[in-house]
DNA sequence: GCTGGATTTGAACGATCGTTCAAGGTATTC
DNA sequence: GAATACCTTGAACGATCGTTCAAATCCAGC
């Protein structure tokens, strides 16, 4: 029973998600949660207490999905650097079609939440500095296989992706050429080889 | 009279934009803006007709005032290239302290708004493309003085840079580090010479 | 099948949202 | 100074916001 209850809030949370991510914070109001998950105020309060408390879930959400599919992309290739590479094209490509929203939600949160929102937003922050040591981690697995230039540091470098992800996410939200998208995403990545 | 009645337009844009660039669309009430504006909601209905024209309005007032600081940058540098750059690294660190937010307002707006304010979502999107097209422009200006490699692609590397400057801003909002963020300019401009 | 604690329900709350419009004010013209 | 045209005012509208809570429902243990 345990279980079962423990897979029906997985399963709101990745509603509420999806919800969160499309229209952020401000534009979907409780209402809309309530219908798309199917639950009623009294009990979306009692097991998430406000809807700040449902957001930061759906944030913490957000970050471990997306650093298991790096772990995926890290296994699913031949070298460390190959999976960075694959997870940067996948999260750029894949999410123009499919994703609620072309922007990273970490991104579109620490966008539009100001000091209003305070821990959200920190939380926010918090959580993208995480998926920059993800790929640290990578980067310095590849600098051991000697696949990374040995004067390269692998934080600064972990840095400068988490750039290209942010701009190529936001880019490609504005703009639909997908030629465009690609050309952009190999200049972006040139660096890494 | 004229001139009072648009300076003071002028004006009510100039302190809506700043509300808007700071909070949002959504978390901005019309409240808000009578109050910073200083004006009773008929005179603002009667001048704007909407909240969505205000803040159409506003997005205009933004993406000029950018264009018009990348002019000025051109003109005190010695060249296009050094005024891109000057440019795009003034946006970053510049825009940390004393901007409202740390955001490209025109990304931000991308980022916030879905298909049910289509029209301002498409209005964003080409007010970036009209920014793009300036970064060419100058990018053109700079390989006709030979300042840029020949072989480059003018309008490739104005996406390039947009994405460069999309990027950094949103990075720059979600971590604090100054030394970080002039790391990362120099690597982002890198290919600039 | 009854009981008692946990959970779910949905009507309702006060606040605030974007917007309207009759009433009052102001400036210009004869 | 009266008349006209224009602009500003702010109370008020219906809708929706996040949230609460008494009542209804559910379900395990006896």
């Amino acid at each position: 029973m345990v279980n079962t209850a423990k897979q029906d809030r997985q399963d709101v949370i990745q509603k509420a998600t999806g919800l969160f991510w499309e229209k952020g914070f401000h534009a979907t109001s409780m209402r809309n949660i309530q219908q798309v998950i199917d639950m009623r105020p009294g009990s979306i309060y009692a097991s998430f207490g406000s809807k700040e408390g449902l957001f930061k879930e759906t944030l913490h959400h957000y970050a471990h999905t997306g650093l298991a599919r790096l772990d995926a992309c890290a296994e699913a290739s031949s070298s460390p650097l190959e999976g960075l590479k694959l997870f940067i094209t996948e999260s750029v490509t894949g999410s123009r079609k499919s994703a609620p929203s072309g922007m990273c939600m970490l991104v579109k949160t620490i966008s539009e939440l100001t000091h209003d929102n305070a821990d959200l937003l920190a939380e926010a922050k918090r959580l993208l500095g995480v998926i920059e040591e993800a790929f640290a981690v990578l980067l310095v697995q590849a600098k051991e296989r000697g696949e990374l230039d040995s004067s390269k540091d692998p934080e600064r470098l972990a840095r400068y992706l988490q750039v290209q992800l942010m701009g190529l996410r936001a880019y490609a939200r504005a703009n639909d050429d997908d030629a465009h998208i690609d050309a952009l995403i190999e200049d972006a990545l040139g660096c890494l080889g």
